[in-house]
DNA sequence: AGCCCATGTGAAGGGCTATTACATCAAGCG
DNA sequence: CGCTTGATGTAATAGCCCTTCACATGGGCT
């Protein structure tokens, strides 16, 4: 009964169109990559969460578990997302593997570049990956267009080369450019030549080494 | 004295005498390591690091400014070890370079095996560098043993292969196999080689595409 | 001895996480 | 139509953390 019934300021948040918010899960999560591009993982709270959707800070909970649930959900989206991106790059080997190669390394760089808060979330919020096997999945997914590019150049290589190394070698290449020189606008070290011109010079003297003919003769 | 919570007891050699503490400061980043090692960089905390060295929750504040402050002070200490840790395994490009720059790769994997509190601290608890100008000294020190490095394979190439390019490719692939497959313990990814074979296996194809003559075969 | 000041304490304000009991509302059912 | 039910949101709360404040302690210096 101490219910201080009055609350006639139904225009707190944004859109509510009334008691119930009508699509809280989403707004939450968009609520969430903006608190994360604008602070960081770490300073990202599931109240202030809360409070950009407009609703309690209890509220979130009817929808995640708690607030490493709702990174994994951000983290798990932002890998889908990725993995679309990094097929839209690779293009089916279009025009031809060497340069679709190439293309998935300026994607890379992209991504990591233009969703900072999806970057994040993905491989800097320390989610465990034992507790949440569907962000291993979706990670598992992203990687497998890389791994599909690699067998693709491994196939217009001399010998038999390993096509899961160079993918792993390739991911690693481009996962150190992207964490170490092209995060966000903020202060990291001065390159003398872009990250995408360095992952791009760094896989051409690799396939050069592994004997491709077109990698820089 | 009640300020006693656990029994840990860490100190090695230097108790708490009275009502000062001796050596808090010193005190503190131990624990902090520790802590960081147990829980990660987002789980440690101002206080529980206080009461790990058996003090008020507001003694750190003598000695640190705020928690980035003693967590930028242990990545700093990072740093420094990280930078000798690597120049022991450079040792003067002994026996030759070639199997000195492998011995720096091992390195940069180990450490980051062994010492997972530092290397969280380093990398991954985002501590802005434009706040903490020592810290990225620290890392351009450390950064620089792998340049030497580089200069002196860039010396046994043909041609004249940029050496900072060099450097930069060879540290982001050891950081990005640090960060996807050599981190603590828990869930990463399994691979079909140890991540040291993983990297030893990119720095020589690597270095083959450049044309060093042992690189490879 | 007496003073100074670096160092440590206790209390307090404010924020976050997570849980609990209660409130609201839409949908299904007789 | 009135009732029940389940999903969703709210207020209140306990516990923890960060940080600051006034105050306490005692080592070192004169």
């Amino acid at each position: 009964m101490g219910w201080s019934g009055k609350k006639d300021d139904g225009r707190d948040g944004e859109s509510r169109r009334g008691y119930h918010h009508g699509n809280l899960r989403e707004a939450l999560i968009e609520a969430a990559l903006d608190l994360i591009k604008a602070k960081g993982p770490a300073g990202f709270t599931f109240a202030e969460t809360a409070r950009s959707a407009g609703v309690s800070p209890a509220a979130p909970y009817r929808h995640f578990r708690d607030r490493d649930a709702l990174m994994a959900d951000v983290a798990r989206q932002g890998f889908e997302r990725f993995e679309q991106f990094l097929a839209t790059a690779w293009n089916d080997a279009r025009p031809d593997a060497l340069t679709a190669l190439g293309n998935i390394g300026k994607a890379y760089l992209a991504f990591a570049r233009t969703e900072p808060a999806y970057y994040s979330a993905m491989f800097e919020a320390g989610i465990p990956l034992e507790d949440h096997p569907e962000l291993r999945q979706a990670g598992d997914r992203a990687f497998a267009i890389v791994r599909k590019a690699a067998e693709a150049l491994s196939a217009t290589l001399p010998g038999r080369r390993p096509a899961l190394m160079m993918a792993l070698h390739i991911w690693a290449l481009a996962h150190g450019i992207a964490s170490l020189f092209a995060r966000g606008d903020s202060g990291r070290r001065t390159l003398p030549m872009s990250p995408e011109d360095l992952l791009e010079a760094a896989v051409l003297i690799y396939l050069q080494g592994l004997g491709h003919p077109r990698a820089g003769g």
